[in-house]
DNA sequence: TATTTTTGTTCAAACGTTGAAACAAATATA
DNA sequence: TATATTTGTTTCAACGTTTGAACAAAAATA
């Protein structure tokens, strides 16, 4: 079979009886080379179905054309299209993406970072895990001088280029939402607080508390991993106080849901009862009954952006660009879970 | 900065004072060298911060040690789990994995492929995007000589390896179910028959009503995408019908959850009136309110086969090995969609 | 016609690693 | 002690492509 034996320039130069260098450059449009001899080659490169070695032109190059794109677990719309809108920008300027998938584990994120390297990317675009607060393997990549650039979940202290809405303001439309609604009790369903973006949403809960006058009670303050789990747990721990909270804001859709799910195993109406927002959008938050209040944060726009950015660095390597902290705008979408009737 | 120049085999070779080649075949443990070389060589590499060329090895042997996998949308636990568990599996054996969506799109899956194709990947897993009817695409990584394994929607004319579950029987054990509770007009909300699966889940409805002696209708029997939409459009026609359905087996997880927004909507209930069945068993399955009975694939299952099944591929080249075509059980997970508590 | 410029191509080295073959030294066998 | 074997290393070419320099021929300029 011709499968085999893979053609290679030297194939195409030898059909020609020209050099490989001069069909090298004839494929890649070389002003020196004669219009007759350029048809020639792409004529035969297409007889001989001749694909081009990336190995090799990579190796030469010393640019792999390869792009690492780490992320927690592909399992959500979220990561999902903003893998998707980066692949389509990327894809554009002919690059290829990398996926890897850290399952929210710091060890498989470092085993990740390592084979990224290894496969020699020309540059990495994360979300970290939330495991993760040693920050030694990304310091690595930084050292390698590959280009970084983190999106949502991202750490200060890298410094490197940053692609991510307002945490901190996205919380201050959450509970103006809801003091809107006439609640006077919030609850807040929190992320880690060691990871940025979570620490944002609980200062943003606290200080819009504070605006509006509210009292801030750490008993409606629970910190967890914001799994279906996560969120029926605290929901319940939640109901057992002598002063239940009107409502709750859970910095995740799935933490919403369990905590939705409680309620309705409670017989406590949402939103009458106790008003509920989550945080990201997911599908499901349309698809349940009642539909879930959520912060949409625009995952295309932020992977577009993340892509983007990178591409301004692999453009001007090691240029003294300033750090680009891009911060897009997010929307609260209102649904049933917490607007109140009576209002 | 010392980023700016990696350092190589020569490097090591250099302090040591011995040659290139030997640092290579003390790194990769061959036999000749002596243990005092290998620990120096090893030292040294650790020293300068070595990290091997994988472009050049790979340009050098031939093998990328990269494997594609082209999935339509990552967004779904039942793909994203199998990605999970193929990089796991691959990684084990120092295999990187390059996702790729199709979006269900056969331009972009054909685009898929030809960028996997020139990453010289050394095997490819897909599944195939429901658009997809031309094979061609697919016979040029067969005519490449490229190990392909197709997992879930495969095509029979391909001839090559195979991973999924019995669609045909998984429907017998829906209808059968369905049977036991007492429905007697079961509608089938079918995906488009020209995708193998869909149209083995469709045979299998069939014979299985045949085999329980009901009637055939073919009003009942409707093709769509399977999607949220198709589901509410599908169950609003199905409503419309003068003799109505008294159950409905839906091929996908999201034209159940459609089809249950409308039954909520007309204030039918499930399973009472209408008992109903999905397909994949998406975590939101169990989430809504009924939950939804569905089938289970055993994700984490196709995903490890069809990785190991590729290694196999790749163990033995060329080897005439005889086709696999892998089928795996799957298990009807019975929910409160379909329980009829009268029964 | 002599000289410069332009055009189209070839030459040769490089990218970093690998592996077969060659080789010398050390060790074992006769 | 002479010869065979083993051990540890070096030599060298190769993988397929790219690129700057070199070169000859053709075209333009003087």
């Amino acid at each position: 079979m011709a499968s085999k034996k893979k053609t290679t320039i030297k194939d195409i130069a030898n059909v020609l009886g020209i050099t490989p260098s001069a069909v090298s450059k004839a494929l890649s449009n070389h002003p020196r080379i004669s219009d007759k001899t350029k048809t020639a080659v792409l004529q035969i490169a297409q007889n001989l179905n001749y694909q081009p070695n990336h190995l090799a032109s990579a190796l030469r190059k010393g640019k792999s054309n390869l792009v690492g794109v780490i992320i927690p677990k592909a399992n959500s719309h979220f990561f999902s299209s903003i893998i998707e809108k980066i692949e389509d920008v990327l894809n554009e300027k002919g690059y290829n993406v990398i996926i890897a998938q850290s399952n929210e584990s710091y060890k498989k994120e470092c085993k990740s970072i390592d084979a990224l390297l290894y496969t020699q990317v020309d540059g990495i675009i994360a979300s970290m895990a939330n495991e993760t607060v040693k920050l030694d393997y990304y310091e690595k990549i930084k050292s390698k001088g590959i280009p970084l650039i983190l999106f949502d979940r991202g750490e200060n202290d890298l410094n490197v280029d940053y692609v991510g809405i307002d945490d901190y303001l996205s919380s201050h439309m959450v509970i103006e939402h809801l003091v809107e609604q006439g609640c006077k009790r919030i609850a807040h369903i929190a992320g880690f607080s060691h990871t940025r973006i979570y620490k944002n949403r609980i200062r943003g809960y606290r200080d819009a508390l504070e605006k509006f006058g509210l009292p801030i009670e750490e008993s409606l303050i629970i910190e967890s991993n914001l799994g279906i789990e996560d969120g029926r747990r605290i929901m319940r721990q939640l109901l057992e106080l002598k002063n239940k909270p009107d409502a709750v804001y859970a910095a995740g859709d799935y933490a919403a849901l369990g905590a939705l799910q409680v309620l309705q195993e409670n017989h406590i109406d949402a939103p009458k009862d106790i008003a509920l927002v989550g945080f990201t959008n997911e599908p499901f938050t349309s698809l349940v009954t009642p539909s879930i209040t959520s912060v949409e944060q625009h995952s295309e726009q932020i992977g577009k952006v993340a892509a983007e950015t990178l591409l301004k660095r692999l453009g001007s390597p090691n240029e003294k660009v300033s750090l680009n902290k891009l911060i897009l705008p997010a929307e609260l979408i209102i649904r049933s879970s917490s607007k109140k009737v009576n209002i």
